[in-house]
DNA sequence: GTGTTTTATATCGTTCACGATGCAAATATA
DNA sequence: TATATTTGCATCGTGAACGATATAAAACAC
């Protein structure tokens, strides 16, 4: 018997899960505003900064091109973004936020602190979020094929043998 | 502008995107033995325990059953497991391991340690993990129907004001 | 300026996830 | 024993994710 694949052990298997119920959480609060949590990603990208191309969203989003192309579809024949090809780049395709795409900000920002409540629990508090946030970052920023951007080298993690996801 | 629908002050957008990313690093490895990663964590479950109805898979992975029954014809069909009404209970599915699919432990007994280098960062290591792996559980346990069982009451975990997805 | 490479997006096929719903077997209730 | 309810699994439809591949425009090489 194999201790390493005791599911028990497995980091992966924890974010997997607790990201998919999380997810879950949000649906209720996210269709009653016509929207799915992927594309709630989309249109908090899009709130921060409208007009983008579909690879700077996907880039903010750690997502292909191959799924978000589908996705900003959907969004289009809702109505939320319209998408139009650059006349500086032919190549590429901006996205920008319809009025109904805007006004759907003040309406989901309730969402965050309905969230928020839902999740709290002992071990997740407002002194111990920062250091899970920092932790999930780096883990982020390890995988991540470059990083978004940022200085060159980044953290430059030697990978060492500890076993992380089998204790 | 809302400060709470910052993608950078999201909790589950964090979560999402290390699940995936991770999930991504584990491909080559489980390609390399013709799993998927849920199909992996399906093996993990068998391996722990062979001879399980459908639906204690499923709880055991925080799924539902529409999701685990498709995946496990989808194994069955690889000859990974089998597939048997119980004469007990009619109503249940109960799975079983194949000789191909319980000889695929020892194959698979390296990836924890491949996946372990690859996550490790500076945040991330023997001194913090189980500190990770016990916010993530008991975010779980919070989200979870009624959690798989254990002692009744539970966390309990009173629902505060303090805003987890929004800083 | 022609040929090659890179970049930006899209298409295709497969595998999850999951809400909604269906159905048959088991169990509870009348 | 009939009827109603619950339980276990399955089917269906939709929307992600993503690897592999395609296509056209831009950038580069010569």
């Amino acid at each position: 018997m194999h201790e390493a694949l005791k599911l028990e052990n497995q980091l992966c298997f924890r974010l997997y899960t607790a990201s998919r119920l999380i997810t879950q959480a949000y649906y209720p609060l996210l269709s009653a505003i016509g929207l799915t949590y992927p594309q709630y990603l989309v249109m908090m990208v899009l709130w921060e900064q409208d007009c983008l191309p579909v690879n700077d969203i996907a880039k903010r989003l750690y997502l292909e091109t191959n799924t978000v192309t589908p996705l900003l579809k959907r969004m289009e024949a809702e109505g939320f973004v319209s998408r139009s090809r650059s006349s500086a780049d032919a190549r590429q395709v901006i996205v920008n936020l319809t009025p109904k795409g805007r006004s759907l900000e003040n309406r989901a920002s309730c969402v965050p602190l309905h969230i928020g409540k839902a999740i709290m629990c002992q071990s997740l508090n407002a002194e111990s979020a920062p250091a899970l946030f920092a932790t999930l970052d780096d883990i982020i920023s390890t995988l991540s094929p470059v990083a978004t951007a940022g200085p060159a080298g980044s953290v430059g993690s030697e990978a060492s043998a500890f076993p992380v996801d089998s204790k």
